[in-house]
RNA sequence: GACCCUCUAGCUCAAUGGUAGAGCAGCGGACUUUUAAUCCGGAGGUUCUGGGUUCGAGCCCCAGGGGGGUCACCA
């Protein structure tokens, strides 16, 4: 690895500290209180008091700024949990140590610092240090104080260096891991059973995508990376369980762009004895409690959409919402042809050659989606696009479907009535076979060993999947699904790249 | 996969085809309540890579790479 020269004086800074018997990364750090701590504490205390808190505190954190102005010294550091400024004087600390910081600490530095606390003139809290150690000494310098990180690619492939020069981000992930926790909650409170199921398959289902395969060396087997856990979680109500979730990453070998990622999230639950119906009023509960927990109420801004997801949402039958947003009802115009005819005289831009469900398909996106700002439930899907769920009672060319849509382009989830019916299974099983074979890559294989199981008998299920990193995308005002994942996926740089990251460092290193 | 945009100092950004600059960071110095501290001085470059056009290319052309966007694909 090649060293700038920057790195180069901070590596000369860090044997320095060695060569004076300081180990540039100690072992051990003495907090004893975090930033936010030290903070609350003078509040609270000085309300008895004036300017100084006697006792006595110490801090850690990396350092964010510094300013040095003669024989003082102010700086800011930055722990997990906030922001607290440093006051420095020589005569407080010592030549020597003085010396120290001036020559050897550099922004982006992990120190500790001792002291009390008081308020500065402008009225700072700030900590009066009369002690201070290198807690890790950093090689590199941090991104721009002011501007931050701005280069997306850097962002995105050293997110850690996103992390720790944006606050924002920081924040975000932080909202994201409250929104999984109050999913949890939500579903546990309603008595689901948390579990897991293989994330590697030997046979992959439950939605319509291209797999990632794999090998496994000792069973000398493919085995394929999962793209949805519905068909494992609707087995264990085949085994007694009334109600279960799972939260898990699945995996689908197709295009990234801002809301798919080849990577993602999914929260699938299913519950015995319900149906799609029941389970509209538990997605709009679950979507109220959870956007409570990040916004503390039911209303949030989603890129400068007022969203307000208070129950109870609109519910909307696909063929209704198409017709009255394009005119077209599909059901008049069972023909490809003439069904992808009247979509273009409508002003639909659609490919010659799409077949019948993916015209409906286009028909939803193009004119039914960019009304959809709040929160609506579509419902009622043709039977051809949703090979896993309950036709309807009335209406067996219509299946008992639903999928939230909010803020004009995100599809939440897709949810139905399962279909227990194991022969209707298997026949829907064999359309998709059909269409494998004429060379539909996404349709499922069948899975005689589901149908088996829906042969020994599934009570009546409500089932539902929703996107976690959409959801997040949504309740964070972010644009795209890239800024709700930490390490989002990237191409491979050059080989050369890629080495040069790796390469020893042996020659430049100080000694151990 | 197609098209458009983009890549310049560690970071954020400039530079009518004519000596590659600034701010921050860093280095040397002044300054004992500053906070995007201020002031003075100096240092820092494979302009993503490789070709080409030109007296001369960061800039124009071709090819390649990374990223972003739109479309396609896709819940």
């Amino acid at each position: 690895m090649k060293l700038s020269d920057l790195q180069d004086i901070r590596l000369e800074k860090a044997r320095a500290l060695r060569d004076q018997g300081t180990n540039p990364w100690p072992n051990r750090a003495q907090r004893t209180r975090t930033n936010s701590e030290a903070l609350a504490r003078f509040e609270t205390a000085q309300a008895a008091d004036d300017q100084t808190l006697v006792e006595p505190v110490t801090l850690v954190g990396r350092i964010a700024s510094l300013r040095h102005m003669g024989k003082t010294l102010f700086a800011h550091i930055e722990d997990g949990h906030g922001r607290i400024q440093l006051y420095i004087r020589k005569d407080a600390i010592g030549d020597d140590v003085y010396a120290d910081i001036l020559k050897l600490y550099d922004l982006g530095d992990f120190i500790q610092a001792s002291g009390s606390l008081f308020r500065t003139r402008t009225g700072e809290i700030s900590l009066r240090v009369t002690q201070i150690t290198m807690l890790s000494k950093t090689i590199n310098a941090p991104p721009e104080k002011w501007h931050g990180l701005q280069d997306v690619e850097i962002r995105y492939r050293q997110r850690y260096l996103d992390l720790l020069s944006n606050e924002e981000v920081r924040r975000i992930f932080r909202v994201r891991a409250r929104i999984i926790t109050a999913i949890r909650a939500f579903l546990d409170q309603r008595d689901y059973l948390e579990v897991e199921t293989p994330t590697l398959q030997p046979l992959y289902g439950g939605a319509a995508a291209r797999p990632f395969t794999t090998h496994h060396h000792a069973l000398d087997q493919e085995l394929y990376l999962r793209i949805a856990d519905e068909l494992y979680l609707k087995r264990l109500l085949v085994g007694g369980y009334e109600r279960v979730y799972e939260i898990c990453k699945d995996f689908r070998n197709e295009g990234i762009d801002r809301n798919h990622s080849p990577e993602f999230t999914m929260l699938e639950f299913y519950e015995a004895y319900a149906d799609y119906e029941s389970m509209m009023d538990t997605v709009e509960a679950l979507i109220v409690s959870v956007t409570t927990t990040a916004h503390g109420g039911p209303r949030f801004t989603f890129q400068d959409q007022e969203i307000d997801v208070t129950p109870p949402w609109p519910r909307k039958t696909l063929r209704d919402a198409i017709r009255d947003t394009s005119g077209i009802d599909y059901a008049d115009h069972p023909e490809q042809a003439d069904l992808l005819r009247v979509a273009r005289e409508a002003g639909a831009d659609i490919e010659e050659g799409t077949v019948w469900p993916r015209i409906v398909d286009e028909l939803l996106k193009q004119f039914v989606r960019p009304t959809l700002v709040q929160p609506t439930f579509l419902i009622d899907y043709p039977v051809e696009l949703s090979p896993l769920a309950k036709r309807k009672t009335d209406d067996p060319t219509h299946v008992e479907r639903f999928q939230p849509i909010v803020g004009r382009v995100i599809e939440l989830g897709n949810a139905f009535t399962e279909l227990n019916d194991p022969l209707d299974q298997l026949a829907r099983f064999q359309v998709q076979q059909k269409d494998r074979d004429a060379g539909d890559v996404e349709a499922m294989p069948i899975d005689l060993d589901y149908v088996t199981a829906l042969m020994y008998g599934m009570p009546p299920t409500g089932g539902v999947g929703i996107g976690i990193d959409r959801l997040v995308m949504l309740l964070a005002d972010q644009p795209t699904l890239r800024d709700v994942i930490l390490f989002p996926a990237m191409r491979r740089l050059p080989i050369e790249n890629a080495q040069n990251s790796v390469e020893s460092t042996s020659e430049e290193s100080p000694e151990p």
